[in-house]
This record gives structure tokens, sequence and C-alpha cells, in this order.
DNA sequence: CATGAATGAGACTTCATTCAT
DNA sequence: TATGAATGAAGTCTCATTCAT
């Protein structure tokens, strides 16, 4: 019984690593299951098209997103430290499995025209939330008016988003006290903005 | 005369509304040469492949965008004015010609795996040009200097990125004043952050 | 079980056929999978393209073929007599499957510039094999030594092709006692000469 | 008025070195014009097909061939001695002219599925006529009966273009010497046999 | 559950030939 | 005569998906 989700997880693992190494359009389903170790038949007898491994990947990985923004958000943080949790989370994400965010990144977050259609509607569930954040804390007074919620909350994230990209390009894995530090970075940024 | 120039600028703009549309791995060279008016071989005549015809979109616009980025920096404007000068550049390219600024960003600069590994040193020129002007600023004391020139060059560009990628799902067209409004905030953002 | 060698062999069976039918370059993959009553792709799944396939063919008979030759310069037979039991083998070759010979011939191994020169350093081994047959009789005095015995492999293999070549192209089948009766053509042609 | 000639001349001789090069099958059109230097639509305005290009070159090769042959019958020479004359004339051509001779022999002669189907009855009056040389030998007495005048010619000429395809495959030149040795080899060979 | 052989639609690319100039 | 752009049919190979065992 435990055989059945030993070998859905096996497959799923190793689409992370054959989609980060490869690209999802590049690898073929055989290269999955070589990866997973299962026979070629087994994959679809899990998943019902090489898309759906991706979409469950990507599910999973955003519902967990999603969570880490609500919490943060229900804390009892300012603004700025629901951000910092929000770009800590994600900076963790990437920490724990670089391969897992470069996917959801690379494979559908930014992929206009295939996955990050099909789930659009989802990832703006973030992107909404974080403005609600912003919103608030115009409300508040602590952040300023000239800027739309909506306008910061892509910001903050495309901010997010590019710097992890950098890592994802970079050939050699990146230490852990740069990831530490650019935590500070991402919120110092986008909070106090680069003027002294 | 002209008449080998037409079919080539023919077959690279039709390529581009196809790109945008479809997508690079889902359209079909035919679609291209469809769209262009041409017969399918013709695309061939002038191009040795579809990657190439990406390419040369791709070359010839970031070429325009690092003279852009050249250009701001030898100007006589303050940090923040240079800043604003390649955001206002870049928002115009979209305003100009938002299929290609939708090809380039979705198919290239963002397309990890492929593409964008493809034109990696080409790409980081910007940002390195982006990170000089950034140091500077830091070494004449206009902007902090916890933030590495990198780093800061990464969260300009993919502030922007974001932005543009918002607009490019977008089904309907953004406003022209939608679209100036973004440069100041592009750059308010960025330079002064989101606390008031 | 017997599946996979089946399907495998039942390709390798058709090919021969289209081959020897239409010629390898005017043949289509499509064709060979229609006369072996497959799927087109079950093609690639036992062969990885076109070409291989002929390689296959190849490789099999003329393995045979050099052990043929072995075989023949390890019996007790007279110089004459291994090239008429070499003789004999190829004759009969081209009795059992003619198509394949044809194959064999036609597409390979005076196909200068493709396939014979892929497999060149295999089809000398043949002319090798016959030299030193020829060699040895010329140490023991019973072949003239005027004629090198690369030339006389040369030309004994040359001489058995080119009369294949006319099987090949006549359209009627040929009887069994013309090739029984050209067996004995050859060697005494070879061997005597035409001079009475 | 001699540019037109000449112009075709120059492109007759661009495909035999082409078509030696490269093989018929796997050349352009485009690879004869460059090699020509001419352009690429003045090939289609002296030829209508590519095809067409290899059939001149064959036709007027072998109709010499087929002079030289009746040349040696009409002679007074013994049979040997027109025999002899056949394989130094088509020596001779090959150290003439060996690219000319190795398209000959191998992209017509030989090619029994596309041109040397076509030109069948034209390569068969060469044999033809050798046959009926060696004919006349048997009745006069000279040459043994055992063997059929067809099968004698089939064997002589199999035996030249043989040795002729070593020479081709060969990547040295071929010295002159051994050229002129061979038409003895061929000779004593076809007419005596190995034998002592 | 597990296997991997079998299927066949689809896409890129090539290139002989035509044609307008 | 000369040029080379334009045409489009054809063929190889890929690979997601299905299916029999």
């Amino acid at each position: 019984m435990a055989t059945v989700t030993d070998k859905r997880r096996q497959i799923l693992d190793a689409a992370v690593r054959v989609f980060a190494r490869q690209g999802f359009h590049t690898c073929r389903v055989a290269d999955i299951a070589d990866e997973a170790s299962v026979a070629y038949g087994l994959v679809y007898h899990y998943f019902s098209s090489k898309d759906e491994i991706l979409d469950t990947l990507f599910l999973q990985r955003w519902g967990m997103m999603l969570e880490a923004i609500t919490e943060a958000d229900r804390s009892h943080h300012s603004a700025q430290g629901k951000l910092r949790a929000i770009a800590g989370f994600i900076v963790d994400s990437y920490r724990h499995n670089p391969d897992l965010m470069k996917v959801i990144i690379v494979e559908v977050t930014r992929a206009a025209n295939t996955f990050g259609r099909t789930h659009l509607a989802r990832i703006r569930e973030a992107y909404a939330q974080i403005a609600a954040i912003v919103a608030r804390a115009q409300a508040e007074g602590v952040f300023r008016e000239e800027i739309t919620p909506e306008f910061a909350a892509l910001a903050f994230y495309g901010l997010i988003e590019q710097i992890l990209s950098g890592w994802i390009f970079d050939p050699d894995p990146v230490r852990d006290d740069e990831l530490e530090r650019a935590k500070d970075m991402i919120v110092l940024t986008i909070c106090r903005g680069l003027e002294a």
C-alpha cells in the first residue's frame, strides 16, 4: 500500500530533477521513467499525462506558498515583517529544493503561453494576497500611496523571482549566508529603496 | 531590389505575431509562413532554422536595449534619472510593439533552459551596465551600500519584467496613461521603496 | 516473448523486399512499415534510423560471407576448390535470397559514396582473405605470380558481382541450372581464363 | 556565342567534380552551381533537371566507350589484342579523368535502381559488343567454348570495373606505372586465368 | 501494480524546380 | 543569357499516449 505512494513520489521527484535539468519541453516521458527507475508505462498509471505531472508539482508547491502568505498575513508582524516572512519562505524553499523552485518558476509562473496561463488564477491569488498586505499598510499610513497595491505586489514578487533566477542560472550552488543576506536585501530594497 | 529585405522583414514581423499568440514551441514554421503570406520554403531561404528567427528578433531588440542603457548612462542625469530613462525605454518598447516584448521576455530572457541560456551572456551585459550605474551612485553616496550593485540591477530589471508580464497576461491592451504612470512607479519603487 | 524478435525480423525482411524493389534512396520508412505491416513508429523502436536497417542487413550477411570464406580457406581443397566454394556460397546466397543479395551489392558494396565507404574496412576483409588464398597458391606454385594477390582477389570478386548484377537487372528469375553452371564458369574463367 | 558552350561545359565539369566528391544523391544543384561559379538558375537554363546532367555525362562518355570498343573490334588484332585495347581505353579514361569515371561507374553503371536501369540498353550494347568479340574468337577456336560469350563479356567488364573501384576508393592517386601494369594484368587474368 | 512494445500524428528541414526580372 | 528569390512537396525522425500481457 505504501508502495503505491512511494512510486508516485519517486516519479514526482524524478520529474523535478529532469525538468530542472532539461526543461519540460525538452525532456521525454522516458527520461522521467528512467530517472525514477520505474517502467515507462507506470508513469501513465499514476499520471494521465506529462502535463499533469508538472501541474501536480506546481499545485502542491504553490498551495504551500499561499498558505505561507496567509500565515504571514495573519501574524502580528508589521507590513515589512510580513513581506520579510514571505521572502524568507520563498528563499528557504529554494534552499530546501532548488530544482523544484527552478521548475515552478521557469516552467510555470513565467510560461505565459502554456502553464502560466493554465494556472494564472492560482498564481494571481498570491499577488492578490500580497497586494492586500500592501493595501492595509497604506491604509495605516505605513506604506506610501502613490504606488498601487497591485503594482507593489508584482514588484515585490518579480524582484524575488529575478534574484532566484540569478541563482538558477548560476552553475555553482549558492552559499547559505548569501541566501540569508538576500532575504534582508529583498525587504530592504522593496521597502526602503536604493536611495540612501 | 528592396524585395529581399521586404520578405525577410515580413517573415520576422509575422514571427513576432505568431510567437506572441501561440508561443515559440507551440507554433509551427508553417504558421509563420502563412502569417507572412509567403511560401513555406522562403522562411528557410532567409533563416536557417526556426530558432534563428527568434535569435534574430532577440538580438536586434536586445542590442537596442543595450544602446539605450549605454545612452542613459552617458547622460548627465542623476542615477535615478538614468534608471528612469531605462525604465522609460523598456515601457516605450512595450507600447510600441507589445508582441515583440512579449516574445523577448517570455521566450528568451525568462526561458532558462532554452534561449535564455543561449543568450545568457548578452542578457547579463544589461544587468552589468545597470549594476555599474548603481555602483557609481553608491560611490557618490547617493545610493545605499547595503545592497550590492548586482542585486540592485536584478531587482530593478526583475521588477520591470514582472510589471510587463502583468500586461502581457492581460487580455485587454494597457492604456497609455497607465504605461506612463508605470514608469514613475517603477523608479519610485526601486529608488524610494514602499515605505512612507 | 518471441514477439520482440519477430517484429524486428519482420521489419528487416520487409526492408529487404522494399530496398530491392525501389532502392534505398527511393523508398520511404513508411514503405518499410507498410510492407512489414507494423506501425510507422515501431521501425524506430527497433532501429535508430533508416541507415541502421541497411547497416544491419549488410553486417549480418557479410559476416556470414566472411565465415564462409574462412571456412573455405580452412578446408583441404586446392586453391581452385576454395575459390569454387566461395563462388558457390555467393551464388547460393543469391539463389536463397536474391533480394537480399541485390540490396547488399547494389546499395552497399557498390555504393562508393555512401554505405560502401562506411563499410569499406569490412568489405576489404573479404578481399584480403581471398588474396591470402591466392598468395598461398602462388607460393605453392599453383597460381602464376605475375598477378598480384590483391589484384586477383578484386578480379575474382568483381567478376562474381558482375554476374550477379546481370541477374539482378534481369526481370525474369534465373533458372537453377543456370546458377549451377555459373559456379563452374566463374571458377573456370578466373582460374583458366578465356583462352583455349 | 562561345560563352554559351563555355558555361555549359563549365557546369558539366563542375558536376563531375561534385558528383565524384559527394555523390549524386547527396549533392544539391546549388553545389554544382557554386562549383561552376555560375548562378543557380543558369543550371536550369542549360539542363532541364539534375538528372539530365548526369545523363549527359554518361551518354557522352559511354558513346566514346562504345566507339572505342567498335574501333578495337575493327582492328586486326587478335581477340586478346582487342580485349587489351578495350581495357587500355578504360584505364586510360580513368587516368585522364578519374572523377568522371568514378561518376559513370558509381552513379550509373552500378546503380541498378536508378540510372543503371535508365541506361540499361545502352550499357548492354557494350557487353554485347564484347560478347561478339568473344564469340568470334570461340568460332575461330582461340577461346574456349565452355564459357558463354555473354558470361565472358560480363566477367571481363566486371573485373575491370572492380579494379577501378579499388582505385576509386583509394584516397591516394594511383601511380601511372600501376595503371599501365593493370592493363596487362587485366588481360592476362581474363585470357589465361590465375593458374600457372 | 507493473512492463515495455506498439501506435501514428506531427514538425522540422531539405531541395529540385519555377519564375520574375 | 543570367540571376537568385520563391515555391511547396516530400521524407525523416520524435515522442506522447495506448494497450496487451
